[in-house]
DNA sequence: GATGAATGAGGGTTCATTCAT
DNA sequence: GATGAATGAACCCTCATTCAT
């Protein structure tokens, strides 16, 4: 009788692993130990779920990725108008709060140093980033339609790449100089979002 | 006769051999022989000149953020009010050029993620960053008192660490998003703080 | 009802799973996982069925064998006189054909590697040995005897150890030098032994 | 003032420090500390020195093939005809003394056996045996054209490989079956040349 | 000042073997 | 009989740092 498979939840402990041991010591220094000692299991189990430890740590980014979409879903619905909905956005990017949140955040700044070097690292970064300029590149187009202004696809497009830009520079300061007042950000980026559109 | 000292010279050389080693494979992995095979040196040398590799990385952080109070100095300069400072100040972080500047923001954004683990790097990070805030502050309550409104200290500091902070995410932007279009971030950036102060 | 035991026909699926990752990857780095999907087994079924990998190959080890006489008595059976009997051992062992003979080639090249550094491998492989050259020096005093020659033990040893050595290494040079003609070996070897009889 | 280099001799010392573990223990188990023992060196040093294991292996197999080529030049100059040349290379070749011969001819055979799985090995080892086959093709013609019978390039190059075949498989022989006595097989080899050219 | 050989700890990874199911 | 998850030792290799010259 085969032992029911539990792979999806061990894949799932180690990812976790691999995020927490980075956001303390780097993706380079988080060693296979350090991520089996996270994640509470035996070494040579990290290897029989995972061939690599960049395997790993594209499965981190998927996840990553996929929390942030279902955090801006969540908003999103609640919100009416193209506007709603672009503030929504970044609410769920900017509204970090404590415990794995900042894991994640540290974790993402950490990624996005990776993917100057590492080609799997950065083409799923540009993906993460491509998806998410689609999404701003429409909503601020809808949403200066509905002030009535007309915002050309290569303004829009800039405002996005500006709008992301700020986001992760964001989670870097956050990161980086704790005392920063962190809930300014959101604040400010609306305005100037709400400025640039009308 | 003796040899008249180089030493400044070599540390330089050394300093820039790990910005150019950091650009393509990052900090941990910019070994040594990376480094001095950059500079046109031997491996050995370069414990001659610094006791560990940190206090490369930390030379290379004073080295950059010199760099870059002397390219805002440059352009200050010409400026006559406040609010023309603030302008040079965005375009002097951000008028990014070609090569060596390249390297020079793909190494600050890769500095930027080891300051999340490593103490000696954070605490310098936090200190360049801490200059720069002030700088900024200074300057928008100046500016905001020229166009005749009221900026408070709080809000001139919320300001000025969103500035820093995209102005970040931009280089993080530029080095791992190289088709992202390279020059709105200025002018967008520009408008929100003009935009912000009236 | 218990199950009926196929435990034979797995052996045999394990064995064969061995030689085929053996001529790929050779015995260090046939790994159980590499035999078991060879075989189209579960890895925790081939130490259910062999208590070490050692033991797959001695199992292999004297399949091979096995398949060989068999071979030659095919041949042997048509052979009347001692002489036709040492031209029909000849043919059996380098009429090489295609598919899995050439798995069991490569097999047995590495088996001979391998025989060097592990002991019971040493032994069972001189014992192959052995026997053909007690089979090889029979026949080679009867077929001079035959010829009216005589031919003494030694030489007969030694002739023998010869033939032996040249048909190892045609398998070594088939193995691994893939465009040397194929069919010469048999007939010089043939050619050089009837000389040395006569 | 530079340390003058000693990369040649340290080289030398760990290809023959790899050969001494090989023909103790096979290629995949001779570990890197197996080797640097055997060298008396330090594990790290030979990495210093070798990017790579295969690399040493490499190394060995160019040692042993100059080794030989060495051993049979010594002889042919004695040799005034083809013929004798001929039989300086077969003595040359199977004049297998004690010491570290028996191990590079151990290691040869373990050689041989890599060859079927490791590509960089397997295009060596057929430029070895190439080389071996065009100087016996060689010879085979003029010793045969000395005697008076014409031997076509098609038979020389079939007999070439089957003298190649039987030194390869006495190697085998040799290292794993010891008690066979040494000395029978350049004695029947030559006479099989002899008789095939005749 | 400068060289490059040398060291040894620690990294990611592989793997035979065990075992709960 | 059969499964595949789990273990831990050992592997090759990288590397900051040291040091004789």
């Amino acid at each position: 009788m085969a032992r029911p498979s539990n792979t999806e939840h061990r894949r799932q402990e180690i990812v976790l692993g691999l995020m927490s041991a980075m956001a303390e010591r780097g993706y380079e220094k988080a060693s296979i130990q350090s991520i089996a000692k996270a994640a509470g299991l035996s070494p040579g189990l990290i290897h029989y779920h995972f061939k690599t430890k960049l395997e790993i740590l594209i499965a981190l980014m998927t996840e990553l990725s996929d929390k942030a979409d279902e955090r801006y879903e969540l908003l999103a619905t609640k919100a009416e108008s193209a506007e709603d909905k672009l503030m929504a956005y970044i609410d769920a990017a900017l509204a970090l709060g404590e415990g794995s949140d900042q894991q994640a955040v540290a974790a993402w700044v950490i990624i996005g140093a990776e993917a100057v070097r590492l080609e799997d690292v950065r083409n799923l970064y540009q993906d993460v980033i491509a998806k998410h300029s689609n999404t701003l590149v429409e909503l601020l187009i809808q949403a200066s339609s509905e002030v009535g202004t007309k915002l050309n696809k290569k303004k829009a497009k800039e405002l996005a790449t500006f709008i992301i830009a700020s986001i992760q520079g964001s989670y870097q300061i956050a990161t980086t100089v704790p005392d920063a007042s962190k809930d300014y950000a959101a604040k400010i980026l609306k305005e100037s979002v709400l400025n640039a559109i009308s």
